[in-house]
DNA sequence: GGAATCTAGTTCGTGTTAGAACAATTAGTC
DNA sequence: GACTAATTGTTCTAACACGAACTAGATTCC
């Protein structure tokens, strides 16, 4: 086999897309986008953070983050404030409606999430952790050695991701 | 911890962005855009085919698919024919000019993204095959179980690593 | 302390994304 | 053979994606 390692690719791309189907599908039902969920629930049981820091977490550009960030702050979901102590940064926080919607739906994701996981036990979590991460270490390296290369994709559902902590 | 496989998923997301975006970079350098690579990786060496087929091997659907294959046409990279035996199918090709470009960067691409498996010797790579492999059925499962969800989501590059046969 | 530099967010342009509605065509059924 | 149902591709809308240019504010450096 000449290339091995696209058919790896591929199935990456493929458990990813299907991931992602799948939760989009069920966000969508609950009258949000991936990213409007992927704010709330990095935004749910925090004081709340700048724009800096949540297009960070939420793998957002900045440029985008503003749409998003807009959308949801007409619908009363979250609010801005600007920052006193640096006057370029802008504070970002749910508002009591915005905490209340995370804390119904975010649970709930969970749940749906939680049901595709049965076909993998306790050690094979552990060595696909372990695969993925050694991966992606190899693109970031790569990426690093190339060029000055993007360092924001786009990607859903981190968030919901990130809580495991 | 209680929900082991949420740090799972986080590391299938980061793993794929990090592919995604190194990816990327790359092919704006070739002035294509990652959907457009897609399209040209797909139909290199080939006949041609429908746009369902098509979009079923790019997993574009096929409203995004009509502004992409514009595009390329536009450049007069591909050319669109009506089909015989079914007027409704549209057959899809690349030029000479599709082609040629086809033949220069889908090697250099390949090459590009070799770089990055260094980590991972073939026996991890069939070990990530298995688990991703077993990952993905269990969304699409559940994405039937659940109800009648969206076929077609958004994925880069699948194309290049579905050269791999 | 002022000039050059850097950083945070917004705005803008081009392209992608999915779903829904649509027209044209074919297939299936009686 | 006509009526219904399914399929193919395009068009449309709202939202996202990224880079780049821009504004405003903070830092650095001399």
């Amino acid at each position: 086999m000449a290339e091995r390692f696209l058919q790896t690719l591929r199935r990456l791309a493929t458990a990813y897309q299907a991931f992602a189907a799948y939760s989009a599908a069920h966000i969508r039902t609950l009258d949000l986008t991936p990213p409007q969920f992927d704010v709330l629930a990095t935004l749910g049981d925090q004081a709340g953070m700048t724009c800096r820091e949540l297009g960070e977490r939420t793998l957002i550009t900045k440029g985008t983050l503003t749409g998003v960030l807009d959308r949801l702050e007409v619908r009363g979901l979250l609010r801005r404030e600007p920052m006193e102590h640096d006057r370029r940064s802008v504070f970002v926080a749910l508002t009591p409606a915005g905490q209340e919607l995370h804390a119904r739906i975010f649970p709930e994701h969970v749940k749906h999430l939680r049901t595709c996981f049965a076909a993998l036990d306790r050690q094979e979590l552990r060595q696909l952790d372990d695969l993925l991460e050694r991966l992606a270490s190899g693109f970031a390296s790569g990426a690093t050695n190339d060029t000055d290369v993007a360092p924001s994709p786009k990607t859903r559902m981190i968030a919901a991701a990130r809580r495991a902590h």
